[in-house]
DNA sequence: CATGAATGAGAATTCATTCAT
DNA sequence: TATGAATGAATTCTCATTCAT
């Protein structure tokens, strides 16, 4: 009994488990150290396995690179997700509802992209796009515009509610989705070490939505922006 | 010592020369292919020039990657100085006077931004932001942090005459910097090979302006905003 | 007892068939890619088959490829076969007769060794003289030598007959075998790609036939190597 | 004195020497164990030299190999013109004296063709034949071909002055020079530890020119290849 | 017994750095 | 001072062979 316990799903996948060891291993050091600066061996030592079966598995070093890097493109639509249930389910009917929302969104964007692996991933895609443009190309598809869309998708009910005054959904996602990233994400991007804290991005994601309803907002609640703070 | 005073010109020109060439080799070589992706021998060799050369010159592969760097950030000031005279000397005084100013800085600003080589370095000091940690932060005080002063040093009149309603001027110009640059900076890093033409920069940086104006825009100007396009 | 009559054909059948497999598969690989071009592990996927299967049946590489060279040149008896048969068995009676009966040996000859697979093994052969001398020595002996012993079976009816003026029969056969083969073997190995069509290999045969009658042919018909063409 | 002696050569070759040291490393291994039995590390050493020494000079291993395939091709050539000087400048008038000439070429040509090294780079030449095609051809036309091309100059005269009957003289020659080789070359590719000595060699060339007289000498001299021995 | 993993070495090639000339 | 050579290690990848399951 203990021993079919331990072998059914050990012998299904005991190469399969060799190689997610292989692809977290390999995927902690290219987030780390850049795709030069890691080694097979580094991997094959990091993933307790010998390098035969790294080689076994994957075809070579960018094989395995590209296979890493479009899988983790490919998650980062969970993070679309997630941002897309910060916005809530039933629709805000007051101008400050609407407020509280959209600081919500842009905070849960916040921190998605804020997060050190997705940042590490940012950095390691970006340093690649010339080595590897496909991959740079399919990342910031399903990252950044899938992102927006999935803003655009939030905005759309109220620009129908006439809570939000907008021509151009798509531009108005984007200069919603950047208000609420680029300062923290710009910074974060060089300088790793400090990340804004939750007061901090509370303070970023309320000032980006105080602008973007600023210009975008109805104007019968045109007068909430100037008597602010 | 009259000999070296003879020689001293021409050795010193000559040897002044051979760094300058090591310097440009090295910054073209870095820019494309990274630091581990270039070799000491590679640079020698494009800066014809023989290794011992280099050696002589710069203590290692680091400080030489360092020394460029540092270089081509403090370069940045000159892109600052740039935006700012796009901004003119004599104040605007209608809307529609700030309107076109801001969007010529917009405009200056994303073609500063958007040139290869400026977007190279910005690759480049992103993908070694976890090596060289003080060399990011360096570059994003002297490229983003100045970049955003300078705008705020331009707004800021128009904060003084009424034309702008702005309580807090750092944040208001770190919002027109990133309106008007992240759709198309954070594309051009992970895109190199599409960078947005002369007409769609103009769209972009009509759009951040008019986003931009919006929010910070005096009420008088606020019907400005309704009836676009 | 009565189980292992059942099995022995059954097991012993799946084991002879892997085996098989093995020795064709690595034959090919053998003879494409030479003794070091080739590895277990090519072989074993070509035979659809574990490396350990491999070891199992063959003791290591060498031994494989020492079975496969000396199965190999074994089967050049099978050559020497076709090329008696190709004499014919009852004996020609005049000159002319005896000369097309030659021509037709000699075609055969050239047919039988400018096979490619035939080719490659001597090639390969020929590679690993040094490696492998015990092989060469045997190859030599079973291939080329048998060849010329077949011939000189087949010329002696005709010494006797007194059609041929021949002192020195192996001398005589090793004549005509080599005025045969020289030329297109030679250049065979060193150009697999132009193997001669059968016009020029019909060529070939009736230039050293002449030439060999003409030195061996009996007086009587040395005429007829005078007025040839 | 000495020192200007040992250093003038020495300094302007000295990484000509080093290349020269390796090319005859590199030849002898080659040789030896082939092309991938070889590794650029026995080379090195054997070179006495460091491995980026080179890899400086040569840009890889098949670099490497085709310089010196090509190489020892070419010196064939001195093969051909050691065997035409073996045929003596002054015409031969009667039949005897030219069989003893072409006795002579025919013990010049063995003698060639039987060196080791020429037999081990021919053979090394067809181990390769289908890697290097090219080389392959280009050693066929600057060896074999050139060799029956210089041939056919010696036997020319001859047909002039009729103590010769050819109406080809390309095949004529073929046929002469295979005669005269085959036997041992073939045999001495296959085993390369028992090649022939003088004495055989002396039987092998007359039996050869015996059998090309009495194919292609001229009729008065037909009744010499009766009497034999 | 047969498959995947492991081993341990070796090969091609490159690199950063340092001598020697 | 500057050039080519050397060094010594590292890197990618492959191989023959052997365990473990």
């Amino acid at each position: 009994m203990s021993m079919s316990e331990d072998l059914e799903p050990v012998a299904l996948g005991r190469t399969e488990q060799k190689r997610r060891a292989i692809l977290e291993a390999a995927t902690s050091l290219f987030l780390r150290n850049g795709f030069r600066g890691t080694s097979m061996d580094e991997i094959a030592s990091l993933a307790a396995v010998s390098k035969q079966t790294v080689y076994k598995q994957f075809a070579d070093k960018e094989s395995l690179f590209r296979e890493i890097i479009r899988g983790a493109s490919a998650n980062s639509d969970a993070v679309v997700a997630f941002i897309a249930s910060a916005f809530g389910a039933e629709a805000a009917t007051t101008r400050d509802e609407l407020e509280a929302r959209l600081r919500g969104v842009a905070r849960a964007y916040l921190d998605g992209v804020l997060q050190p692996r997705v940042l590490s991933l940012r950095r390691l895609v970006i340093a690649e796009a010339e080595q590897f443009p496909d991959l740079a190309v399919d990342y910031y598809r399903q990252g950044p515009s899938t992102g927006i869309g999935a803003v655009a998708g939030c905005l759309e009910p109220y620009v129908e509610s006439g809570l939000l005054v907008v021509d151009d959904l798509h531009a108005a996602a984007t200069h919603f989705a950047y208000l609420s990233l680029s300062v923290a994400l710009d910074r974060a991007l060089f300088i790793p070490s400090q990340l804004p804290g939750p007061a901090e991005r509370e303070r970023l994601a309320a000032a980006a939505v105080r602008t973007f309803l600023g210009a975008y907002g109805s104007a019968s609640g045109a007068e909430a922006s100037a008597p602010r703070d």
